[in-house]
DNA sequence: CGCCGCATGTAATTAGTTACATGATTGT
DNA sequence: ACAATCATGTAACTAATTACATGCGGCG
């Protein structure tokens, strides 16, 4: 619902979103958005419309009801926040280490450092197009900073990890040395 | 079941565990916790052992039988790992912000901050008890380590976020000045 | 010709939450 | 007296995953 307070945004629209930016603090399949969509519209928080399109498949642009924001709105302002949750397997993994299974885990570690450089490189795209000097962003647009910012620094720390990690791990004999240009140590 | 691996444990025990140290990378309310060792038991993977206490209640102490560790080699080694996910209310919230709720979407950041600067004191704490350099570590407690020291830089980036939102928010007049001995900023 | 992107879904199952329940001991 | 810690659970529900399904258009 708030990924549709800027604009209304189709189902495959939102799942997109999910899966490049908006992923770092909340994930869901693109079946759990569908269904999640005609839950909300079922309780008129939510209005979908339907657009025909040539040469395409139809779709359905969802947007925020005047309920929907009011709703929104209460929810924001719940005093029993649900705290953060994370479910990391690449890193229980990690608690299972051993000789063996050393290079995979590495190779598992290179995926993901992969992953983050992207994510990174768009953050970074995103945050010099639009919020480039906090100072003059109104307070909306602040709140969605500081998301942001959580979403970039996040992103570096798990960039800056990966490379300790294989350097740890090379250094160690358990996998062969890395070409390591390691930034920012 | 990675957590049983060095020492039999509780259900009590692996949920404290879950609320204090593995949470950041792995989370799981008590209810679940007990459930899951009564499937994973029922699949041979774990054994119970009923233990009579005087003065407390009875506990149940699970232990990783050979199948479950030869089961937990397997899932290390599998080759499409599950991408971490979080869900992270209070920056979804933060989507959200207005003039009106700062005051409320501060006094969660503060929340946030003890509660990590809370983490953050068990973890290095726990570094430096048992990890302390890792030059010299064997091959399982490096990957533990290694999750650790994510632990780690993960708090610290959250510590510093909090003040840096609270700063921002203070500089914009959304909320009272804050009492800032902001650390390395 | 087969894959990718667009676009939406159903069905079955498993994971996870919320509310409720019990009961002794230790500390304030 | 009251709350916290230890210790385990059931029942009802909601959230989320997995597997399957459809169909057109553009690109190599």
């Amino acid at each position: 619902m708030s990924a549709l307070l800027d604009k209304p945004q189709t189902g495959y629209e939102l799942t997109r979103s999910i899966d490049t930016s908006l992923g770092f603090f909340w994930h869901a399949s693109h079946q759990q958005v569908y269904a999640e969509l005609k839950k909300l519209e079922a309780k008129q928080w939510l209005q979908g419309e339907s657009i025909q399109q040539q040469s395409k498949p139809n779709k359905i642009v969802y947007r925020l009801s005047d309920q929907g924001r009011a709703a929104l709105d209460q929810w924001v302002l719940k005093e029993d926040g649900k705290q953060r949750t994370t479910k990391d397997e690449l890193l229980v993994r990690l608690y299972n280490l051993t000789d063996e299974n050393a290079p995979h885990l590495a190779k598992q570690i290179r995926i993901r450092l992969t992953k983050t450089e992207l994510n990174l490189q768009l953050y970074e795209k995103i945050k010099r197009n639009y919020y480039q000097n906090p100072e003059t962003l109104d307070t909306r647009k602040t709140g969605i900073y500081l998301a942001l910012m959580n979403g970039i620094e996040d992103a570096k720390l798990t960039k800056v990890w990966c490379y300790k990690a294989l350097d740890l791990l090379a250094a160690k004999g358990l996998i062969e040395q890395e070409s390591t240009i390691n930034p920012q140590t």
